[in-house]
RNA sequence: GGCCCGUUGGUCAAGCGGUUAAGACACCGGCCUCUCACGCCGGUAACACCAGUUCGAUUCUGGUACGGGUCACCA
């Protein structure tokens, strides 16, 4: 067989060689031991948490290197495309902060080693393609559907392994005669890979996992598919070399497959890139643990988080305690620091699949948010408005100071308040602060009857002095408390509470639950001074 | 079924031949306190199983069980 000629049969306009790549993709020019990185999604217009676990990964060790992080879009399967979805992608990676250096942006491409969408980098394939026809490590494969399914069925009923491979490619001994009748007679064909009967093993250090072995690759695995467009295999290989990926992090269901890969680079004569098996995601469902899933667990969905307002840090933070083993010891050392400071290990990954635990997402999220200044958190829960809730977004606009200020309260001294999770929660955390949002939740205590209140609410406005500072206020509070026969000090009502009508714990929320709506409110005097001595006596008037 | 990967409390996990087997989240007490939150103190709770190596195994080896992944012209 000349392979030569029937590389020059199935590809007669490729007229560039491998070397001609290698000059048009140049290694690249970086400073010893960094690392060049990538997170390559299909756009389905479904961004999963593990695109951004993985991409978290790969920024990291680029960025701490100072290598290069890029963004390529694998869309080599045109049945799954949903229109806009690189946009999606794009739009989701932006909003958690994930920032690259090159590769696809919404516009188009940005960076020297593109194109960095995969379907647009046919004739680059080809190159490569009619190369390992010219070795004879490749060859085209006539085989339909049916013949692949009834092989398939005879293969299970011997017990055999399944698949294209040693005696079962009953194409790759084709006379090029019969390749170009079948080709002239119109026969759809994929260009498969030769592959070679052996036992021998391979072994791969997964800079995660450690040595793996495995056996090496028989398979006559497909390469270009009958429209001319790679499979992954053959796009990863080729991508992530003339891209110059020092490291590959992709889910561990890759691992099965790296076989193929590793004979890839072999057969091309090329240095594989690193690899990085990252563990599955789960989810507790029962008594076991299984994988995520699309269908059922809205919360693997990048959306989700977006939706109820996770702010990007927060979901950092998470990600990098499950990544990372030591983070969580590292921030409570460094209280103050900027993540990105954290020194990322790749060693220190686990292996197993880690729990989506979304309690300890909000506690995270919490720290994250408590330890943010008032004119940050402002900035992002503005944000955040702008997209899901327009009525907060107008509210915060209308109102700025008073919400820098509402969200500044207990932030100071060294215990600072955690109040708010979500973005969407801190809406309804919030609420009060707005005269068009306020609205009583919470009933009043049952010591403190109408007269009572009446009286109460009287005397505190008479005496009430705006200016007056935090203790000068509580005593006066005191003192009223004192003049309606409630126990100033809670531990008095508790000793002997018949002497009592109550304690100023109840006289507190009363004024609490007139305020704010509810009983469980941060500092009276705080939130009085955010509102302004008006709506604090427009909001009390009303119980007189 | 073949091939691979994994298995420490409810969850995330530290551990790398000798430990009272860390820590975090959650949960339960208590303290602080004008409520809530925060904070502080304390508590419940774990090495899948069976062999072997060893003076000694959570740690090393083999097997069993269980869980996961993968076996496409999908990624």
């Amino acid at each position: 067989m000349d392979y030569n000629a029937l590389a020059n049969y199935l590809f007669p306009n490729v007229t560039a060689s491998p070397e001609d790549m290698e000059k048009r993709f140049p290694e690249r020019s970086l400073p010893e031991g960094a690392n060049v990185t990538r997170i390559g999604p299909s756009p389905t217009g479904f961004v999963h948490l593990g695109n951004l676990y993985n991409a978290i990964i790969g920024e990291r060790i680029a960025h701490q290197s100072g290598g290069v992080f890029y963004l390529r879009i694998e869309d080599t399967d045109n049945k799954r495309e949903v229109e806009g979805a690189v946009e999606t992608v794009i739009n989701a990676m932006n909003y958690f902060g994930v920032n690259f250096d090159e590769g696809a942006v919404a516009s188009g491409d940005n960076g020297n080693y593109g194109p960095y969408r995969q379907r647009q980098r046919e004739e680059i394939y080809h190159v490569f393609a009619k190369h390992l026809v010219e070795q004879g490590l490749a060859y085209p494969c006539f085989l339909t559907a049916e013949e692949i399914d009834e092989i398939r069925e005879k293969q299970t009923a011997n017990k055999e392994n399944p698949g294209i491979y040693g005696e079962y490619a009953k194409n790759r001994d084709l006379t090029l005669e019969q390749i170009k009748e079948n080709i002239e007679a119109g026969k759809e064909w994929v260009l498969r890979y030769r592959g070679v009967q052996t036992d021998e093993y391979i072994c791969v250090d997964d800079a995660i996992r450690g040595k793996v072995e495995m056996p090496r690759n028989n398979m006559d695995f497909v390469l270009l598919k009958s429209d001319g467009i790679p499979t992954y295999h053959f796009a990863h290989v080729v991508d992530d070399h003339l891209m110059r990926s020092t490291h590959v992090i992709r889910g561990e269901e890759w691992l099965s497959s790296l076989p193929m890969h590793v004979e890839l680079f072999n057969a091309l004569g090329w240095k594989q890139p690193i690899y990085c098996h990252t563990a599955t995601l789960m989810k507790m469902e029962g008594t076991g643990k299984r994988k995520l899933s699309k269908r059922k667990d809205p919360e693997l969905a990048l959306s989700y988080y977006q939706q109820e307002g996770i702010s990007s840090d927060a979901i950092w933070e998470f990600l990098l305690t499950i990544l990372n083993s030591n983070f969580e010891e590292w921030r409570i050392a460094n209280p103050e620091a900027d993540y990105r400071d954290f020194p990322y290990s790749l060693s220190k990954m686990s292996i197993s699949g880690a729990l989506v635990d979304l309690d300890k997402l909000r506690n995270i999220s919490k720290d994250v948010i408590g330890r943010m200044n008032a004119e940050d958190v402002c900035r992002e829960w503005l944000n955040w408005c702008e997209q899901y809730d327009e009525k907060f977004a107008g509210l915060i606009k209308k109102y700025p100071e008073r919400t820098v200020a509402a969200l500044g309260v207990g932030k100071g001294g060294n215990k600072p308040r955690k109040d708010i999770e979500t973005w969407k929660q801190a809406c309804s955390f919030m609420s009060f602060y707005y005269d068009e949002t306020f609205e009583i939740n919470d009933e009043m205590p049952a010591e403190c009857d109408e007269e009572t209140r009446k009286i109460f609410f009287a005397k505190y406005l008479e005496s009430y002095d705006h200016s007056d500072d935090s203790s000068t206020w509580f005593s006066k509070v005191k003192a009223i408390t004192e003049e309606l026969r409630f126990a100033a000090k809670p531990k008095d009502y508790k000793k002997n509470p018949d002497q009592f009508k109550g304690s100023i714990v109840h006289i507190t929320n009363m004024l609490r639950i007139a305020l704010t709506g509810r009983a469980n409110a941060p500092d009276i005097h705080e939130i009085s001074h955010v509102l302004g001595e008006d709506i604090v006596r427009a909001r009390l008037e009303k119980w007189m």
